[in-house]
RNA sequence: GCCGGGGUGGCGAAAUUGGCAUACGCAGCGGACUUAAAAUCCGCCGUCCCGCAAGGGACUUGUGGGUUCAAAUCCCACCCCCGGCACCA
């Protein structure tokens, strides 16, 4: 009798499956090309959390049995290791990111390792690798060259403690998304990526695209689109007009006030004399606050002293000053109707002005309102339009203003362009040189990569400025077009950048010459299945459908969507809290590893929830799972040493497609949970067996391979399969065979299970309903009553329905 | 506030999408093996009631109502948890 030890039966087949090779393929030759990809983490120094381990080992399992199923399976891994997390963590430890990344790389491979992934080593990606941020640049020019980029000075979403400006999806509740800090907002110049210009693009494609829908959903969330009148009101005594969007153009004749956001570019303008002190002191107070602060719902203001006209009514509209209207969304000025918007309405009670009823609730008595209402409704003080239901309205004044040529009909987004400048060491240089006389000229692409020097201080200055504008050698250089002395881009790009485009250089990473390859590209690309967490639904996965789309449209890729199916797999939390460093609530995987091996680890994991929504974690069970594969051990052990092969029944072998069936099914639909437990059912009813048949325990063992590889593998060379078993044909069912032969089936009276009887699957009501009246029990509940209702349902129930 | 996802034994969770609720596993209890323990194996294990027992009965999927022969599943109202969006005009 031998005993199963995880340690030794991990270490030999580590070593093995590097010297045979198996996880590599020729990406150039093989026939059906499957790209299985994982999202690259970032390699922190505490090295992967159980969260990495729980999200890799799903999409492993889903590669490995996807290679059985004959495919050409493609997995390739990598480091995501530019960025302000990576940059934070090295000032905290004092150590240069150029020597801390390294080891916290190499820390990641050997896990990876440990663990069991099938990935293919030879195509490994680092983000810092100027070998492949060289590319990164090269990505950069292409949207500089199309437009695509442009530097501009905007309000900016400014972390003090960060010392950078943020992306607006960086930006969480008004706090820093790494160290939650408030944002402050600055001015400041900076690099845009014009993802605005694929809005409707990247809204439209998430119809046709295989995704888990919550991400779609998040993705038109925060694409935003509405639909509505864009007009503007002339302004009094002077020739501006203030311009304004609503998606409520039938509540336009309610307007009794106007409001500006305190950047609203005419504000000095339209200010009257005798307002402008009051006006400016608010102006100030108003973009001294942090974004927080201005969050605050309490409503504040101030009157310009100017008024515009109501066209359609010719009513005189005071002009506002307030911070609850936000510069950044729509025109910076709306039209207040505080009788039907709840914002108006507070700043109306509050600063005593008329509230105006233009939309009658259904049973409206004809009093003031207490609150706004904003529902839709039936159409009154407004002329022309009264009487009109809300909807038929709106469409009736757009036409209307349109017919005037004062209005049109517009779609707005919230979607924002991508700002990817940022004033830190550890990114890549943005590779543009500013010309005194050329203005920004971008790096010609053979100088590429701009290298990042070493920098012994590259502590964030504060400035607005990156530590790199403090590095002469770097600054300094001349014109690419007239020669003359220019200075350097100091300013590096977001890491969203680096992962926007990661998966298009894995099958090229052969390449120097070249971000991707055409025809590697054309091959592999989109990628086949995606497996990600919900927590970038909004970031890499919304920047990486544009990144694709440009380069689709410059014509550097035959396709515009980047994956063809993703999958979101839940977030395994620790206590009810995120698990994160800075909580401290770190699970080291290593830990079981070496405990109770890979295999119950990976097997565990996958096994204790639902991948789609993970959840709570808790090692609660892992011996279950770790008896289990001691179990398959044993009985691998017991059939070794079993004298002949008994026959096959019938019955077993219907089973066995049973099995072969949900856990093929399963496992295609990232059932790990239920396929396990399918696994465990299938191995207990072999354990009661007086001898097992080869067939059988050949099963359980390819069907158990995706998960524990290792001692499948192990096994497989036991019982003399042909190595490796992670290269054997998935098995095959037949639907037939996988049917039951006898089914149970449940003898209901009014509803309630009063016996269950056995019967020949596939049984006509007659026989089944003549088998069930032979029931003593359900004699018993019957007695003299007449059967009101028979209810058949084949193979599951027959329900008599009797008078109470 | 809006949009998603969820609430099932002591615990992690299943349930072919309206058809035997609690599969699989953990923990617990009892037993076998052992000098003993570990490991392993076998049995029990939702709650309450009747019964010495075999057994029988009632109830049970966050709460309350409804539809249906039949509801964890569908509908209405409400409570709680998680995620996303949010002064978005």
């Amino acid at each position: 009798m031998t005993r199963y030890d995880p340690q030794a039966v991990e270490a030999k087949w580590r070593d093995h499956w590097a010297e045979t090779g198996i996880y590599e393929i020729d990406v150039r030759a093989v026939e059906r090309p499957f790209f299985n990809l994982m999202m690259f983490p970032y390699p922190s120094a505490e090295g992967l959390h159980i969260g990495n381990v729980f999200a890799f080992t799903g999409v492993d399992i889903f590669g490995r049995f996807t290679a059985m199923q004959g495919h050409d399976v493609f997995e390739p891994f990598g480091y995501d290791a530019f960025g302000i997390h990576s940059e934070n963590f090295a000032l905290k430890q004092n150590t240069h990111p150029m020597t801390l990344i390294p080891s916290n790389i190499s820390n990641f491979r050997g896990q990876m390792k440990q663990l069991g992934m099938r990935i293919d080593w030879g195509h490994e990606v680092d983000t810092t690798d100027p070998a492949y941020y060289r590319w990164t640049q090269w990505l950069f020019l292409q949207l500089f060259k199309q437009g695509l980029a442009e530097k501009r000075s905007a309000p900016v979403n400014w972390c003090p403690s960060c010392k950078t400006v943020l992306a607006d999806e960086q930006v969480i509740d008004g706090r820093c998304e790494r160290c939650s800090t408030e944002i402050t907002h600055r001015d400041l110049e900076q690099w845009f990526l014009k993802i605005t210009d694929y809005t409707e693009r990247l809204l439209e494609n998430l119809d046709s695209i295989d995704w888990s829908p919550i991400v779609k959903t998040a993705q038109r969330n925060w694409i935003g689109r509405s639909e509505g009148l864009e007009t503007s009101f002339a302004v009094e005594g002077t020739s501006e007009t203030l311009t304004f969007f609503t998606t409520r153009p039938d509540t336009i004749f309610g307007v009794t006030f106007m409001v500006l956001a305190p950047e609203h570019t005419l504000v000095s303008q339209i200010t009257a004399l005798e307002q402008k002190d009051a006006v400016d002191s608010y102006v100030s107070s108003a973009m001294a606050k942090t974004a927080i602060d201005r969050q605050q719902m309490e409503r504040t203001g101030v009157f310009t002293g100017a008024y515009a006209t109501n066209p359609l009514n010719a009513e005189r509209i005071p002009i506002w000053i307030g911070d609850y209207v936000l510069s950044t969304v729509g025109t910076g000025a709306i039209m207040a109707v505080p009788a039907h918007d709840t914002r108006d309405f507070d700043f109306a009670r509050k600063f005593g002005l008329p509230i105006k009823v233009v939309v009658a609730p259904p049973d409206w008595s004809g009093d003031d309102f207490e609150e706004a209402y904003t529902e839709q409704g039936t159409i009154v003080n407004s002329g022309e339009f009264n009487g009109m239901a809300s909807d038929e309205a709106s469409e009736a004044i757009v036409k209307k203003l349109e017919r005037d040529g004062t209005g049109e009909h517009k779609v707005t987004y919230r979607l924002r362009d991508w700002l990817i400048s940022r004033q830190r060491y550890w990114g890549p240089p943005i590779p543009i040189i500013h010309c005194p006389d050329c203005g920004p000229v971008a790096v010609p692409e053979d100088q590429l990569p701009v290298e990042l020097p070493y920098v012994e201080e590259f502590r964030p200055t504060g400035t607005a400025e990156s530590p790199l504008a403090l590095v002469e050698s770097f600054v300094n250089t001349t014109c690419p077009e007239c020669g003359k002395n220019a200075k350097r881009e100091t300013d590096v790009s977001d890491t969203f950048l680096d992962s926007s485009w990661y998966f298009l250089r894995y099958p090229s990473t052969s390449f120097d010459d070249r971000p991707f390859d055409a025809e590697l590209t054309k091959k592999w690309l989109p990628v086949s299945n995606y497996i990600g967490g919900k927590e970038h639904s909004v970031l890499h996965l919304l920047y990486s459908r544009f990144i694709t789309m440009a380069l689709h449209d410059m014509g550097h890729l035959p396709f515009e969507e980047p994956y063809e199916r993703f999958r979101a797999h839940g977030v395994l939390i620790l206590e009810g809290a995120k698990i994160s460093k800075s909580r401290g609530n770190v699970v080291n995987p290593d830990d079981y590893v070496a405990s109770h091996g890979a295999d119950t680890l990976r097997t565990y994991l996958m096994f204790s929830g639902r991948y789609d929504e993970g959840g709570d974690f808790s090692d609660k069970g892992i011996e279950g799972v770790y008896r289990f594969l001691h179990r398959a051990w044993d009985l691998v052990d017991r059939y070794r040493r079993q004298d002949g092969e008994p026959e096959l029944p019938e019955e077993a072998e219907r089973l066995r497609h049973r099995v072969i069936r949900k856990v093929t099914l399963d496992v295609a639909g990232l059932k790990f949970n239920t396929a396990i437990a399918a696994l465990m059912e299938f191995s207990n009813e072999l354990q009661r067996r007086p001898a097992l048949h080869a067939t059988e325990v050949r099963t359980l063992l390819l069907l158990l391979a995706p998960f524990a590889p290792y001692v499948t593998e192990d096994l497989w060379e036991q019982i003399g399969g042909e190595y490796s078993i992670h290269q054997q044909a998935w098995p095959a069912y037949d639907d037939e065979l996988a049917m039951l032969l006898e089914v149970e089936v449940a003898v209901q009276i009014n509803g309630k299970t009063r016996d269950v009887i056995n019967a020949a699957a596939g049984s006509d009501e007659d026989v089944v309903v003549e088998l069930a009246k032979q029931s003593e029990r359900v004699q018993r509940y019957l007695g003299e009553r007449p059967v009101v209702k028979t209810i058949f349902v084949p193979d599951r129930l027959v329900n008599f329905v009797i008078k109470p």
